[in-house]
Formats: structure tokens, C-alpha cells, sequence
DNA sequence: TCTGGGGTCCTAGGACCC
DNA sequence: TCTGGGGTCCTAGGACCC
């Protein structure tokens, strides 16, 4: 069996870029992207945080998921756009469609990311390097955008190669490589070592990837045990894992919000939880997916985040059920504080088919079904926001 | 007007069973 | 009768990613 041939392509900036693009397709003469700007949440809503910078912001210093009151201060006249999803969402999917005229085995890491396996083209490393070269060269043509793509024979290596200097670059981060072009680097710089395991591996003397890799495995797996392991593995560009090109269905849906003032009132949580709910149990039965359990969670207004959860009777999708356990494990936690962040997530996913409704609770389920599937119909006719049950219309929020 | 939202995976401790 | 040990399931919390 011969080497795979993988890339990973990264849009630079994307926010920020696609943001920009569109703008400049719309009319406007200044392109964002050549200036200090951000794009950023809304600091009235308290979401004013930095989703994605310019080059030029990045060189100020400003950070991705910093508050965006701290990025003005390293930029007093910093130029902050807000954000729009289904934009971004229409050029991940032209990016995306481009490379599958190469092959279909992509793998859509993120809205602005994706690993492609170019094992069947049956191409050599300059083959390659000019199948990467085309796309990079197409992406600027017809999108405007510029992407980053790394090059190698497994998924790490070729993301790590695709993070080298960007915009606009290609790199090849092969096995012969890793010494040269990643050992240098500091520790932080591999995936998946983050800010709170940096000092650790600080203080056992580790500070650039190549002091990991020379670090016995042995050792490392037992201060840290399974992901010990994997920094060892990751830091000698050890990485079986295959391009999932198949869409896989998610582990849980969950919908959280920030609320633009701290709320101390039970009734008023619950408002906000059913809104929430809502969209997770819509979520859920557009996936076909049944739950099996509720996990809600609150931040306090000291950031103090905690999470209670509780197994569902039988696996559901229905909202009403949803929402009734829900309102219960909130009521359990509750302790009055004041809260900044409520949040649902459902967990344990099945597949509709394999599922088997309780026979106890039947018939109420059975309406309850009906219920949501015309609420959803209405929804996907006439939007989102066109229709919600009348509880909550009554006293809306705020 | 100070700190988002959506995910996945792992761990530790307790309950429970044989 | 001073109290093993393996296994599973469940919950809460925390790390990481984009």
C-alpha cells in the first residue's frame, strides 16, 4: 500500500474575506480586507467578541475570540463589520463544489476548511503540488477569495503544513520534512495543543514540537495519558486518521445564547429555553434523529458556567417532551443567580428508523408529532421566524 | 458596552451489578 | 467478617477545535 496523498485547504481570513468579496461584488470601492477591520459580534447584544481579522489587524495584534473593546484599544480606529452566515455560507459551498471537480472524497472540516484525499488521481508529489496550484490559482480567479493549501500523506501533517506563512500559499509538510519545517516551532503551534497545556509541557522543559517529539512516549502518556499519546503521535506527524468524506451525522445539537442582560427570573428562563428548544428539536427531526438526553446549561453572570442533564423517558425529537425536561433540569439547578448564558444541547443521537416509540404515551405523542411536523412545514415555507406556538408570543422577551 | 456559539472527545467519581 | 475486583452506565466538568 502506497503513501496517501491528502491536502487541506483553509480560506484565509474567512470571515472577514468572504465579507469583503461581497462587499466589493455590491459596489464598494474599499476593499476590508486591506485595512485594519474585524469582523465582529454585537457589544450591545454582550456578544463583542473578534470572529476574524485583516492581515493588518493581526499585525496590531488583535486576537480572534478577544473582546472587541480590547481590539480598539490596540486600534482606536478599527473598522468593525458585523457577521452573516448564509454569505458565508454560499461561498464555503462554491469552494467546496470547485473541488469536488477533482474528486468527491472531501471532507468539510468547518464552514472554511476541508481535507481532500487525492490518493485515486494517482499523481506524484509534483502532481499533486499542480492540482493545488489549479485550485489556489482558480479559487483567487473566479471567487476573489485566497485560500491556504498544505500538502502530505496524512491529515496532520498536511493541516499543519496548510497553517505555514499565509495568505495565499502552498506548502508540502511530507514525513523527509518535519524536522526541518515543524520541530522548530513552538509547542503551541501543533493542533490540538492548546492554551492550558502549553504550560504544562513548559514546565517539563517542552517548548518547541520538536522537544515533544524526542519526549518518551512512555512518559508523556503517563502525565497525560490518552492525549499524551496523541501530542507524541501528532509531534512525530503520526496520524492514521482517513478523510471522511461521507457526511457523518452529528454526536448532539445543542443552541445557547448570550442574553443582553443578566435574567434572574425562572419564568423568563424558561421563555428563552423553549425559543431554544425549539430550534434544537427542529434541528433534530430535519437530521431524522431521535435524543435521548437533555443537557442545559448556564453561565452565571461571574462567567461560572455549570451543566445539568438527564435521560429522556424514550428516545424523542418531539419539542413539548424536549421542553418539558428541560424546564424540570432548569428548575433543579436553579439556584437564583444571575444569568448571562442559557443553553440546550440534546445528546445520545439514534436514527429515526431504528427507533421505537413508548407505548405508554402514544397518543399524546402522536399529536404532539403532528404538531411539529406543521409547525415545520410552515417554517420551511415561509422562514424561520414565521411561526412559534403562542405561549411565547404572548410575552415575548425583553 | 468586558469576555460568542457550535461542536467532539476525554476523565473522574459514584451507583450498581455480579 | 477490617471492607475484592471487574465491568457498565451515568453525570459533571473541562480540554480542544473552528
Amino acid at each position: 500500500m502506497g503513501e496517501r496523498q491528502i491536502i487541506h485547504v483553509d480560506v484565509n481570513n474567512a470571515f472577514l474575506s468572504w465579507t469583503a468579496v461581497e462587499k466589493l461584488k455590491n459596489g464598494e470601492i474599499l476593499d476590508i480586507r486591506a485595512i485594519p477591520s474585524i469582523i465582529g459580534g454585537d457589544e450591545k447584544q454582550r456578544r463583542g467578541v473578534v470572529l476574524a481579522k485583516s492581515t493588518p489587524a493581526k499585525h496590531l495584534g488583535i486576537k480572534t475570540g478577544e473582546p472587541i473593546y480590547q481590539a480598539r484599544k490596540k486600534c482606536p480606529d478599527l473598522k468593525i463589520y458585523s457577521g452573516n452566515y448564509e454569505c458565508y455560507r454560499k461561498y464555503s459551498d462554491a469552494l467546496y463544489n470547485l473541488i469536488s471537480e477533482y474528486t468527491n472524497k472531501i471532507e468539510r472540516f468547518s464552514i472554511d476548511e476541508c481535507f481532500v484525499d487525492l490518493t485515486d488521481l494517482n499523481q506524484d508529489n509534483l502532481g499533486i503540488m499542480n492540482i493545488a496550484k489549479q485550485i489556489n490559482k482558480r479559487v483567487k480567479q473566479e471567487f476573489g477569495f485566497t485560500v491556504n493549501i498544505g500538502i502530505s500523506n496524512n491529515k496532520l501533517l498536511a493541516k499543519m503544513a496548510s497553517d505555514f506563512e499565509k495568505p495565499d500559499k502552498i506548502h508540502t509538510l511530507y514525513k523527509n520534512e518535519i524536522q526541518e519545517k515543524m520541530w522548530n516551532l513552538n509547542v503551541s503551534e501543533l493542533f490540538m495543543v492548546g492554551r492550558q497545556t502549553v504550560p504544562k509541557l513548559q514546565r517539563i522543559g517542552i517548548d518547541t514540537i520538536g522537544d515533544l517529539a524526542k519526549t518518551e512516549e512512555r512518559y508523556l502518556i503517563r502525565r497525560f495519558g490518552k492525549y499524551g499519546r496523541m501530542m507524541w503521535e501528532y509531534a512525530n506527524g503520526i496520524d492514521n486518521q482517513d478523510v471522511e468524506f461521507t457526511p457523518t451525522k452529528p454526536k448532539g445539537i445543542g443552541n445557547s445564547i448570550t442574553l443582553p442582560y443578566d435574567v434572574n427570573k425562572l419564568e423568563e428562563l424558561e421563555k428563552i429555553l423553549f425559543k431554544l428548544v425549539e430550534q434544537v428539536s427542529y434541528r433534530l427531526r430535519k437530521q431524522k434523529m431521535l435524543a435521548r438526553v437533555v443537557c442545559i446549561k448556564i453561565k452565571d453572570k461571574n462567567f461560572q458556567v455549570y451543566t445539568h442533564q438527564s435521560r429522556l423517558k424514550s428516545d424523542t425529537n418531539c419539542t413539548k417532551e424536549i421542553y418539558l425536561l428541560s424546564k424540570k433540569i432548569l428548575k433543579e439547578m436553579y439556584k437564583n443567580e444571575q444569568v448571562r448564558l442559557i443553553g440546550v444541547r440534546v445528546d445520545n443521537l439514534s436514527e429515526v428508523e431504528n427507533s421505537q416509540m413508548s407505548i405508554f404515551n402514544f397518543e399524546t405523542e402522536n399529536r404532539q408529532k403532528k404538531i411539529d411536523s406543521v409547525i415545520d412545514e410552515i417554517k420551511d415555507k415561509y422562514g424561520y421566524n414565521s411561526i412559534t406556538r403562542a405561549s411565547t408570543i404572548k410575552k415575548d422577551i425583553k
